[in-house]
Order: structure tokens, then C-alpha cells, then sequence
DNA sequence: GAGTTTGAAACT
DNA sequence: CAGTTTCAAACTC
């Protein structure tokens, strides 16, 4: 297995930016804790509970290998009465205690006897393997027990899982808080090494999120040195479990050995979770133990039978994660798939560095990734945290991200969105072809839901719904990518249900779905069950690897995963010359550069992104029906083109919201840029899309001028974060309305274009409307280092098209 | 479904 | 940066 970048990828899981997490934020909020002391962490060894276990599933990561916080370490009396869940399951905690207790001073007694201080020693050394290992079992492991959806077998199972979890949790944090302060007394020994221990004793389990609050509640639960704690924990396990059988321990030292080389294992989380493991079985009266040993089916008297069959699963996932060690080729990702995809597929991970955004994570159905906690503390519940929907979410540099299936689903969204604290709705559309499909998803499944509509578009005008249908109505849109009544579509809704918006697939064979060619990969999706790619690497398992290719990739072009189509169509809703704009109103980044097509085909990346050419295409013969490049505006001055460019806002378009390029993508829920996180508030979802609705349906989109400017910038050898930070202090207003009205695709576009030429506006050719073509004039004028905009007219696709 | 065409991505 | 190769989707038969 090539695991060439596993540095990469563990200095990727390192914990960055967790003051500003959500769940930083909540924690620091709780009010019943209190911060006893602070501590500044150098966190060498990435495992990073703070951050949504989609994490571990974004190529993105983080950026930040270390950084020194100031971290707060909670003490959570487990006496307290706030302990409880609000239904009743106080008698768990007393029940764990216990054994908590136990297996706290375990670890403290080790740590005591600097036994761990060699294994932290060389954490230091490389502790990506162990922190890996830790983060992806304990992710794992709360993942397969935590059950999406799919994951409930029976009834009770929730409720069940809730009780066993907590208890989980409970030892788990008590756990990290006596590590913490075993390090801390052994600090000599432990050289650069921090455990942070965040506790927030006030969460509650709901029955219903109680995966949530597992996989976001371990974030919350403690944020600490997997160097440290997965020695810790292994010990602890071995000691605890004593002299029996040494199962579990023999059982994690196994996976964590087996973990090398895997990166499947390679999560740091691994040794935890089979740590959390171990507790959980100790906790339910060694009971776990003998379900995870597969044999016994024999009941305890304290553990309920749901508990067995929650416990059995668990152990089933387990071995079937064993199983999968050495042999990813060959694991079965289906049998996998239909207890990953229930949370895997479902975080769209954008990584912002540092911190992250569960792009997906409104989908509160699937809430695997977003955080969703209650607390009783201020007698309220807090549903936070969707990261993206907070304010607190601070996006950082970074474009990739991760997204799998937004399609997942803009009906769970629909549903779900108004639960935003903001209000706002996260999906914003009328401009991904992703959201847009969805959009025909629902119209078809749902006619004449102009309410369903109307969600999908929150707090977009009519017009923007309006542009919406035309858009759907191009050629390259309805036509084709969504005519779900096509016998591609209907395969795809069959094997998808239609709902998750997965339609498209991979076929890749050579590329192991770790390269732009893959459709997947490109979108920054994983694949899943439905593609029929060959040795694929771009799924969960192997999000190491997934987020190294991409960070590599990254490297090389930054905007590799930023959407291809660039939208900047808001409506006009300002501004009375961009009426004619339609959600067409957009550009290829890059512009394509068709010899035989003509821009005909979905050879054509323009005409398959349902856009027109512009300037920055090379291609020969273009027909482009969306708009053709083919003049040059005349007026057009190239020398002052470079020059005027970068000033324009590039999301100028209306003038009204989007002073930045994040703020562009309003209506394309399109890639994120570095810019696009930190300037805009986290209710527009973080992911980025690829033109195409790949096969998740989602489609991208959008981008914003700015992209293309970042593009320029990068090219020119600027620093990205210089152009991030360009971006985010971009004042929106600086930009003359009559830029600001200018389309960001012209912008976006291309670097390269061949041509810096002037080229006149297919829209022009293609009759758009005269208010329309002064704009773009003049737009062209004002920006000249992307001359062309064909755009302009293709602007409207659905007029030419139509 | 196999083979061909096409153009983007990757490589040199 | 240009030319070439590789790749997988799109297309054709």
C-alpha cells in the first residue's frame, strides 16, 4: 500500500484553530465547568478531537501542524448532577463510575511510573501513526455504533447506544482529565507533549443524537495528544483488562500495529477507539469483551439485550475493520458502505485549516459530523454547531474540501435547514448545478413544491427561482445531466434511491480515484457504493491518503478543487443591468480548449457546465450554444486590464451581498475558497462543488471572481495566503457598482487564457438584452485582465439554449 | 457492451 | 511553458 504522505496527512489531523472551533466555544461556554487551569499545548501529535470526526475524512485538514493554545481544561465532577442525561440516565454514570474511576487512576498510575513517557517519547518522533490510529478507530468506532440511519437495527438500539455511549463518554473523559494530569506531573517526562482536556459535562444526549454527540461529543470530551493518550489508553486498557485475556490490548496493540501502513488505520483515533472499546466493554460488565471475542452470545445480567446487539455490532464492525487491514483492494467497500455512507458520505468536510466545516452537516439526518449537543446549563439545548452554520466557524484558507453527497440530499436539507441558529438556510442556490439538481430532484419528486423550492433557495428572491428553472430548462442541465428519466438516470435512481443525488460514478481504473480524472476526486467526493472504479483509494478508508493526493494536488494548483464553472449570477436584484442574468451567468474557470467538439459536446467542460465560453478558452470552432467566445470587445483596453481586475468584486453582480468571493458563492454553494469561509458566516455550506453534479449530485459551482483572481495571483507567485487575505478584507463596497455588476466568471476565469484579448461577448451575438450588454462593456473595461466574458451572454444560457 | 473520440490532467 | 502522455468521460456503433 503506498502511504507516501502519511506525514502529511497526520500533520493534516493536527489539531489547529481550536479556539475557534464551535465546540471550543460551546465548551468554553459551559458555564458548570470550570476552566481550572490553562495550558498552553504544543501539539506535536494531531489528534484532534475538537474537530468534526469528518475530519478524518477531509483531504483537507488541517494546515496547521502546531500551534500553541491556550486550552482550557474543564473538570468535570462526576458527581454532578448535571452529569445525567435529561432522561434518566443517571444510573449509568453511577453504574460507570466505577469503573471509570478505575481505569483513570490506571492511566495515571502508569503515567506515574513515567511508563508512558517512552511511548510519548517517541510519539513524539511520529506520532501521526499513533494519532492516526486513534482518531480513526475512535471515529471508527463511534461511527459504527453510532448509528446513521442505517446503522439502527433495532428499536431500542438508539437508546441503548445513548446509555452505553455515555458512559463512554463519562470514562472518557475522565480519562483524558487524569492522563492530562498525569502528564502534567510527569511533565518532564513528556517532553512537548499535551493532552488537552476539554470536558463539557453539561451535554446531553438526546435519543436521537446520540451519534452526534459520540462523534462530535468526543470532540467536545477532550482534545489531547494522541501521542500521549493512545499510549495512555492502550496501557490503561491492558491494566484494566488485567489479566483477562488481555483481549482488547492485544486486540488494539494488533490493529495498531496493522494500522501502519494502512492509512485506513492510520488515524490516531484507532488505539482510542479500541481503547473506548475496551472501556465501554468494562463498563457494561466485561460483557462487551465477550461480544467483541465474537463467540459469546451469552447475556449479562446488566446488560440489557439491546446492549448485546449494540455491543455484537460493534464487534462486527471492529473485525470487519480488521479484516480490512492489508487488504483495502479488496475490502468490500459495499458491505462497508452501508454503515459508512450513513456518516461518511454525509460529511461534505471542507476543510478550512484548521478548522472545520461539516459542509453537510445540516443534514441533521445524518448529523454524523455535525455537532450537535445539548446542554443543560443554561436550560436550553443547544443544537449547535453545525459548523457551518455558526458564526464561530471561521474559515481558513484552504480550498479543498471534502464533500460527500451534498446531494446527500437537499430534501433532508429542506427539512433541516430552518434549524440553522442563524435562520438562514444553509443551501443557497441557484447556482450549483448541484443544487440544482436537487432542485429538479424535487420538482420532479415533489411537483409543484414551490415551498420545497423556495428552501432550497432560502433567502433568494423569485427571481432567483426563477433563474433556477431556466437554468434547469438548458440543454446541458435538463437535457442531459438531470434528466433523471434518462435510462442512466433512472439506473442512478434506482441504485440511489434518487434521493442522495448520487447519481454519477466513477469508472476509473488506472487513477485509483486519487487524481482530477476522477470525477469523485475532482468534486471532492468519495466514491461510493455506485461507481465502478477499480482500486479505488477515494473513499473513507483511505482518507489519509485522499487528503495527501489532495493536498498534493493542492500544492501544485490550489484551485485544482475549486468548482470549475465559476457562477456569478446573483440577481439583479440591485443593480437594474443584470436582469437578463440568469444562474447560467457563469464561466469556466480555466475555459476549455475543444479542437473537434465545438463546444457542442460534453467533451466541452463550458458546455457540460451548462456555461458559454469565454475568453479564457482556447477552443477552436466554439458553437457553444451557452455563449461562444468568439468576439473580442473592442473597447476593451488590455493595458488596463491586470491592473483594474483585482479591484473589481469579483461577486459585484448585485452589489447587495457579497462583498467577497465567499459571499459570490451565495448562490453556487460552489468550492470554497481560502476567503470563502472566514468572510462569509458559516450558513452557506463549505463545500465546493465541480461543475458537474458529480456524483453526488452536487454540483458546483460557483465561484467567484475573486477565484479567479486567487488563480492570477497564483500564477503571478503570490502567496495564497496573501490572496486570502486579499480576499477576506476585501471591502465589498470598494468596488464600483458598475464592477460589482460585472459577472465573476469573467473574472474567475482563467489564468491562462490564451487569449487576454479582448473577446466579444457571445451575448451579444446571442441577444441578450441591451442593458446586459453595456454592463458587460463596461465590465470589460473596468476589468481587462479577464477580457472576455463571453460569458456575458452566456450568462443566459437558458435564453440561447432555450 | 466494446471500441473510439475527446479533451482535461498529469507528466516530462 | 510547451509538448507529450495518460486518463476517463463522452460518444458511437
Amino acid at each position: 500500500m503506498d502511504t507516501p504522505q502519511r506525514g502529511q496527512q497526520h500533520a493534516g489531523t493536527a489539531l489547529s484553530r481550536v479556539e475557534d472551533s464551535p465546540v471550543f466555544s460551546y465548551i468554553s461556554s459551559l458555564s458548570p465547568i470550570k476552566p481550572v487551569k490553562s495550558v498552553h499545548i504544543t501539539h506535536a501529535l494531531p489528534l484532534n478531537f475538537s474537530s468534526p470526526p469528518s475530519v478524518f475524512a477531509s483531504p483537507h485538514v488541517n494546515t496547521q501542524k502546531e500551534r500553541k493554545i491556550p486550552i482550557r481544561y474543564p473538570v468535570l465532577d462526576s458527581s454532578a448532577p448535571d452529569f445525567s442525561s435529561e432522561d434518566g440516565d443517571d444510573k449509568s454514570l453511577s453504574y460507570v463510575m466505577p469503573n471509570l474511576l478505575k481505569l483513570s487512576e490506571c492511566a495515571i498510575d502508569e503515567k506515574a511510573n513515567c511508563r508512558t513517557k517512552c511511548l510519548l517519547n517517541e510519539a513524539n518522533v511520529d506520532p501521526p501513526e499513533e494519532c492516526q490510529k486513534l482518531t480513526s478507530h475512535l471515529s471508527r468506532s463511534l461511527e459504527y455504533d453510532c448509528g446513521s440511519p442505517n446503522h439502527n437495527t433495532a428499536p431500542c438500539y438508539g437508546s441503548q447506544n445513548k446509555v452505553d455511549l455515555k458512559r463512554v463518554r463519562v470514562s472518557l473523559v475522565d480519562f483524558a482529565c487524569d492522563v492530562q494530569e498525569a502528564v502534567e506531573s510527569s511533565a518532564n517526562d513528556i517532553e512537548g507533549e499535551d493532552i488537552r482536556c476539554q470536558v463539557h459535562s453539561k451535554e446531553e444526549v438526546s435519543s436521537c443524537d446520540w451519534e452526534n454527540l459520540i462523534t462530535d461529543g468526543s470532540v467536545n470530551l477532550f482534545v489531547f495528544d494522541p501521542s500521549t493518550e493512545s499510549e495512555a489508553c492502550e496501557e490503561r486498557c491492558q491494566k484494566v483488562r488485567g489479566q483477562d485475556a488481555n483481549y482488547s490490548t492485544s486486540y488494539s496493540l494488533r490493529i495498531s500495529e496493522d494500522s501502519i501502513g494502512d492509512p485506513q488505520r492510520s488515524h490516531p483515533a484507532g488505539a482510542l477507539a479500541t481503547c473506548l472499546k475496551s472501556t465501554a466493554l468494562d463498563v457494561s460488565g466485561d460483557y462487551g469483551q465477550q461480544v467483541f471475542s465474537q463467540n459469546n452470545s451469552e447475556h449479562t445480567p446488566q446488560v440489557p439485550p439491546t446492549c448485546q446487539q449494540n455491543n455484537q455490532e460493534i464487534s462486527d464492525q471492529f473485525e470487519k475493520m480488521d479484516d480490512e487491514v492489508g487488504d483495502h483492494d479488496l475490502f468490500d467497500y459495499e458491505t462497508d458502505y452501508q454503515h459508512q455512507r450513513g456518516f461518511r458520505r454525509r460529511c461534505l468536510v471542507f476543510e478550512v485549516a484548521g478548522s472545520h466545516v461539516v459542509g453537510d452537516s445540516k443534514d441533521s439526518s445524518s448529523a454524523s459530523f455535525s455537532i450537535s449537543f445539548k446542554h443543560i446549563s443554561g436550560d436550553k439545548q443547544q443544537t449547535s454547531s453545525k459548523p457551518s452554520s455558526g458564526p464561530r466557524q471561521h474559515a481558513l484558507p484552504s480550498i479543498g474540501l471534502h464533500l460527500n453527497s451534498l446531494a446527500t440530499s437537499s430534501k433532508v436539507r429542506i427539512a433541516t435547514e430552518d434549524n440553522l441558529p442563524s435562520g438562514r438556510k444553509l443551501l443557497s442556490l441557484p447556482c450549483s448545478t448541484g443544487a440544482i439538481s436537487s432542485l429538479v430532484t424535487l420538482q420532479k419528486t415533489s411537483r409543484g413544491s414551490s415551498v420545497a423550492e423556495e428552501d432550497l433557495c432560502p433567502g433568494n428572491d423569485p427571481q432567483e427561482l426563477t433563474e433556477m428553472r431556466n437554468y434547469l430548462q438548458s440543454p446541458a442541465i435538463s437535457g442531459e445531466e438531470l434528466d433523471l428519466n434518462s435510462p442512466k438516470k433512472k439506473k442512478c435512481k434506482l441504485e440511489n434511491g434518487g434521493e442522495h443525488g448520487s447519481c454519477r460514478r466513477c469508472n476509473c481504473k488506472k487513477s485509483k480515484c486519487l487524481k482530477l480524472y476522477c470525477e469523485c476526486f475532482a468534486a471532492g467526493v468519495y466514491c461510493v457504493g455506485p461507481c465502478a472504479c477499480e482500486g479505488c483509494l477515494n473513499k473513507p478508508i483511505h482518507e489519509d491518503i485522499v487528503l495527501a493526493t489532495r493536498k498534493q494536488i493542492e500544492s501544485r494548483n490550489p484551485l485544482a478543487f475549486a468548482p470549475k464553472v465559476i457562477r456569478a449570477s446573483a440577481p439583479a436584484t440591485g443593480i437594474g443591468e443584470d436582469i437578463n442574468k440568469t444562474p447560467a451567468s457563469a464561466r469556466h474557470k480555466r475555459g476549455c480548449n475543444c479542437k473537434k467538439s465545438g463546444c457542442l459536446k460534453k467533451y466541452c467542460e463550458c458546455y457540460q457546465g451548462g456555461v458559454g465560453c469565454s475568453a479564457s478558452c482556447r477552443c477552436e470552432g466554439c458553437k457553444n450554444t451557452f455563449g461562444r467566445r468568439e468576439g473580442v470587445l473592442p473597447m476593451v483596453s488590455e493595458e488596463n486590464e491586470p491592473k483594474e481586475e483585482q479591484h473589481v468584486d469579483p461577486c459585484g453582480d448585485d452589489g447587495v451581498e457579497f462583498p467577497h468571493e465567499a459571499d459570490c458563492l451565495h448562490d453556487n454553494d460552489s468550492p470554497v475558497t481560502p476567503s470563502f469561509q472566514i468572510s462569509r458566516p458559516p450558513l452557506r455550506p463549505p463545500f465546493s462543488f465541480s461543475e458537474k453534479p458529480p456524483r453526488s449530485s452536487v454540483a458546483s459551482i460557483g465561484s467567484s471572481p475573486l477565484l479567479s483572481a486567487c488563480h492570477k495571483l497564483q500564477k503571478s507567485g503570490l502567496a495564497k495566503s496573501k490572496l486570502e487575505k486579499h480576499l477576506q478584507t476585501a471591502p465589498e463596497d470598494e468596488t464600483p457598482k458598475i464592477l460589482r455588476e460585472m459577472p465573476s466568471p469573467l473574472n474567475a476565469v482563467k489564468t491562462a487564457s490564451p487569449s487576454r484579448k479582448r473577446v466579444s461577448p457571445p451575448q451579444h451575438e446571442i441577444g441578450s438584452s441591451p442593458s446586459q450588454k453595456g454592463g458587460r462593456r463596461l465590465i470589460l473595461r473596468s476589468i481587462p485582465s479577464f477580457p472576455a466574458l463571453t460569458g456575458v451572454s452566456s450568462n443566459d444560457p437558458p435564453e440561447t439554449a432555450l
